[in-house]
RNA sequence: GCCGAUGUGGUGAAAUGGUAAACACAGCAGACUUAAAAUCUGCUACAAGGAAACUUGUUUGCCGGUUCGAGUCCGGCCAUCGGCACCA
């Protein structure tokens, strides 16, 4: 028989194996604050509103409410604005700090598609789950202001705004203005349906099949939908669209008064893709306009005349440039395949059925059935637009092709000199005006070209330095180019830009690489658009109709054709005899736009936002009106982009006080799993939050995310460090609890009503001071290592002063509320003049003693050349002089001085003293 | 290809141009315990020498520069990660 001790023992109970009794605790206190609705912010109007005191709003990135629930990266930011609103509110700030659920979007639609389940009951649980998920980390949300995009409450405003987008134009001034004062100055329907700011249109668009939707540009990831991963075709389709490009030189240029990282204002700058150059008009000769020889074909044909008695009139290829001064080494205009010239050219056989005599093979395209332009060129179109865009990107990566019209344009600085009109795809029709002139030598894609096809290559900038000439595209002085000659690059842009525009060719203008914003979607669980047709019309619904409910319907698959699924039901669309609904829904990006807003009084039924709560949250003399913002980078483009945007048209009608929605923006890190991979299901490396609150507790799992490193860096899980910062939440607790004859948990009795010593008055007073000024730098890491540091020195201690430990649990009550609230309300139990009367969080932030700090002594390092060889102990008062003679009198420096004079000494008072030899 | 971020012990990391490695994790040793866990105390960048206290040298991706002094500033390169990708 086995001795019975190596028998297994009875199992401990949970608590028995707890450093400190969290599990009972945490939840306590959450109830208490809960209750007690500790964290309710008042708003401008209500009684216990105090307008004497500054406002801090601080946002997360509000989540979707997926089924898979929290995960560990969720915390992290929201553990930080945490720490930052609870530290404000001590500080004496009105702290905003909200949290809601962006939860319109395609999982919770599609879980419907498989399982009938509707997606409002979806998603119902699942931010039910997620509150619950919060609610177990004690952060100081206050829970009245949550939204939920949709909520009808809530999207009836996303409607709202919509309709501002749709009422709206954008003016001269570059503002937008509503849409009534241009009826006033008497535009038609036609012209002002052309000034929206949301519009309808026709241009092709990425429509996926899979998902049944198109996405916008930004949706698709290599072809693919980025949910999901199902392939992306192109299609021309009736789409809403929003005009963010009327509003792009503003968001790159205010920008500027951001406090953004520079990394992520350059990734919106480079988006956005502002880039100065001209417009420049190209003639197009053709067979029905005038007949003019060739000057430099290497054949030195003709247009060939075709038998066609009436001349037609083609307005002229207008191309974009950025650099006009190399307008002289322009050698062949580029259309792209779905430019609208080239089906008009093909319709009104301009392109030729025979090629100029002369046109050598190369530039006849790869087709070698093709022995035309005219079948060349359809060909060549209709094989581009068939292809995706991901074809065109990886089919032999970028190798270039094109194939000649058989068509010339006049170079507009040089009118008999006729240049090549030419069709390839690696000219994008979505940029600029679609359509490229081609400076072969001093453009890296046209030199390719040129040298593929056999084009000429013509030197017009000699570059400043003896680089090679050839594809050199940076700025030199201006040759073969006429009037051009000599002048260095920026000073021929100017010139060159002043003659176009004299000369009526060109003019000089701004473009962007940002596009228009597809707004329309085919999906059932979105908003729907306020908008009714009507005799092949749209008109926008009153406001008195908002908001407008999506229908409730049992089939939410796809209808397997671009028409939505809300045309199923059929009553619904039917909005009159004579008018339908508009059949699209919005965005997820849409309700994301305006939630911040929404936060600044969520309960208003009246308007979308109260004008003294918009003025009070988003005011303060800034440009961007939330004071701290956090999130992940993966938001760095789009939802921060359109959320300016709808800002600025809100901001131009009045609606709102700024004109940037976020002041200072931090983007959190991605925590990795333990093996330092992106945590995945499929890797098995994903750490589940509860699993953390169940064996640490919340307070613990808080602290230690904040304590892996720098909230912005990317940074892999470890178990063995959420132990680490949980033994330092343990003795914490016994600095004020200690087990007592009954083995339960008792007030220590080391802990005294005495005045700290003075080495932990300098420990408590140096970690009150590091922890606010690292706070505000969101150094969280280095705040919590101080106060480790503060927390050895009282464990070191025989008698705990218990003033002093209150004072330190209000340092640590941002970070780790539960336990601080717990440890002052067991120190309150004995000692009631010293603790906290309610709640920490009510308190004031502990003010430090810069006397406190200050030491008799100080460490003094010895250098000599720069190398330590001594240290001393001198007086904080000891002058330059007397360190000096300190110093120098060391035997050790003596020694390293080998007997030479000293150079030079360098003092640096309560630092070092530094010897040259 | 272009743009950006990062690079420091066995690991996560810290350091207004002024003692590199604070604070943790892991490891080692000791105390407590019949024993273990927990807890407490100490050691722990690397190399060489020394019984030891200690001494000397080297070290912040690599190469150079500025400086009395560089992880930090400047120039060049390399690697990893992220973004963009024919934007004229």
């Amino acid at each position: 028989m086995a001795p019975s001790r190596l028998l297994p023992r009875p199992l401990m109970s949970s608590e028995q194996r707890k450093a400190f009794p969290f599990s009972e605790f945490e939840p306590k206190w959450q109830g208490e604050w809960e209750a007690s609705k500790a964290y309710r912010t008042p708003n401008p109007g209500d009684t216990d509103f105090d307008a004497s005191k500054p406002k801090y709003f601080v946002l997360d990135m509000f989540p979707y409410p997926s089924g898979n629930g929290l995960h560990v990266g969720h915390p992290e930011g929201y553990t930080a604005t945490d720490i930052i609103g609870r530290f404000k509110k001590m500080n004496g700030f009105n702290v905003l700090h909200p949290m809601g659920w962006d939860a319109f979007g395609l999982p919770a639609e599609q879980y419907a598609i498989k399982t009938g389940t509707h997606p409002r009951v979806t998603t119902e649980a699942n931010v039910a789950n997620f509150t619950k998920q919060l609610k177990s980390l004690g952060f100081a949300y206050d829970w009245d202001r949550e939204v939920n995009t949709t909520d009808p409450g809530y999207f009836k405003w996303t409607q709202w705004i919509f309709l501002k987008l749709y009422n709206s134009y954008v003016g001269d001034d570059g503002k937008a203005h509503p849409i009534s004062e241009l009826e006033a100055q008497g535009l038609s329907r036609v012209e002002i349906d052309h000034r929206r700011l949301a519009y309808v249109s026709e241009a092709p668009v990425n429509w996926c099949p899979q998902l049944g939707t198109v996405l916008a540009n930004e949706e698709v990831v290599d072809g693919k939908s980025e949910v999901g991963g199902f392939p992306v075709e192109r299609r021309p389709m009736r789409q809403w669209m929003l005009r963010i490009t009327a509003f792009a030189e503003r968001l790159v240029k205010d920008l500027e008064g951001l406090d953004w990282p520079d990394s992520i204002k350059l990734l919106q700058t480079d988006w956005i893709g502002r880039s100065e150059g001209a417009f420049v008009d190209f003639e197009i000769v053709h067979s029905r306009s005038v007949v003019v020889n060739t000057q430099w074909h290497p054949a030195g044909s003709q247009v060939v005349p075709s038998n066609s008695p009436l001349p037609l009139h083609l307005d002229p290829i207008r191309v974009f440039t950025t650099r006009p001064d190399t307008l002289f080494g322009a050698e062949y205009v580029v259309l792209a395949p779905e430019h609208p010239l080239i089906a008009q050219m093909l319709g009104a056989s301009v392109i030729p059925t025979q090629w100029p005599t002369g046109t050598p093979d190369s530039w006849k395209g790869t087709n070698e059935n093709v022995r035309d332009p005219y079948n060349a060129v359809s060909a060549y179109c209709t094989q581009a637009s068939n292809k995706k865009e991901r074809d065109r990107l990886q089919e032999g990566g970028k190798t270039k092709t094109g194939v000649f019209t058989g068509v010339y344009a006049r170079n507009p600085v040089c009118p008999t000199k006729l240049i090549p009109i030419w069709v390839a795809d690696y000219v994008l029709v979505g940029y600029g005006t679609g359509a490229i002139m081609a400076v072969p030598a001093h453009d890296d894609r046209d030199f390719e070209f040129a040298q593929k096809f056999e084009l000429p290559i013509t030197q017009v900038v000699q570059p400043s330095s003896g680089q090679n000439w050839q594809g050199y595209t940076g700025e030199g002085i201006a040759m073969n180019s006429d009037f051009l000659n000599g002048l260095p690059t920026p000073e021929a842009k100017k010139k060159i830009a002043a003659w176009l525009e004299e000369q009526g060719l060109g003019k000089g203008t701004t473009n962007f690489k940002l596009r228009d914003w597809l707004f329309s979607r085919q999906r059932y669980w979105g908003e729907p658009f306020p908008i009714v047709w009507e005799n092949g019309q749209h008109r926008g619904l009153a406001e008195s109709e908002l908001p407008l409910l999506p229908p409730t319907l049992e089939d939410f698959k796809p209808t397997g054709t671009p028409e939505p699924p809300l045309s199923k039901a059929t009553e619904w669309v039917q909005y009159s005899a004579t008018a339908k609904r508009e059949l699209n829904t919005m965005p997820q990006w849409a309700g994301s736009c305006w939630y911040y807003l929404r936060y600044c009084d969520a309960r208003n039924s009246e308007r979308f936002v109260g004008e003294a709560a918009e003025k009070y949250w988003m005011g303060g003399g800034k440009p961007g009106g939330v004071d701290l913002y956090v999130g992940g980078t993966e938001h760095a483009v789009l939802h921060l982009l359109y959320a300016r945007f709808w800002h600025k048209v809100l901001f131009d009608l009045g609606y709102v006080s700024t004109p940037e929605p976020f002041q200072r923006l931090v983007n959190q890190g991605l925590i990795l799993g333990e093996d330092g991979q992106k945590m995945s299901k499929s890797r098995g490396n994903v750490v589940n939050p509860d699993d953390v609150v169940r064996e640490y507790g919340a307070d613990a799992l808080r602290l230690y995310e904040m304590f892996m490193g720098p909230l912005e860096q990317v940074k892999p899980w470890s178990m063995k460090g959420v132990e680490g910062v949980y033994r330092f939440l343990a003795r914490v607790w016994r600095l004020v609890m200690e087990v007592d004859d009954e083995g339960a948990w008792s007030l220590s009795k080391a802990l005294q009503d005495v005045p700290a010593n003075k080495q932990l008055t300098k420990a408590l007073h140096e970690t009150i001071k590091k922890c606010g000024e690292d706070i505000e730098k969101l150094s969280f890491n280095t705040a919590i290592s101080q106060m480790m540091v503060c927390t050895n020195a009282f464990t070191g201690a025989e008698v705990k002063p218990a003033a002093a430990i209150v004072t330190f649990l209000k340092v640590l009550s941002p970070f780790a509320p539960h336990l601080a609230e717990e440890l002052n309300a067991q120190i309150r139990s004995k000692f009631p003049a010293l603790a906290a009367k309610r709640f920490l969080s009510d308190e004031t932030w502990p003010a430090y003693d810069p006397a406190a700090l200050i030491e008799d002594e100080v460490e003094v390092v010895f250098q000599v050349n720069g190398k330590l060889r001594d240290k001393a102990r001198v007086p904080i008062a000891a002058t330059k002089e007397e360190i000096e003679k300190i110093a120098l009198a060391s035997a050790r420096v003596q020694e390293f001085m080998d007997g030479k004079p000293a150079k030079k000494v360098i003092v640096v008072p309560g630092k070092l003293v530094n010897v040259v030899v």
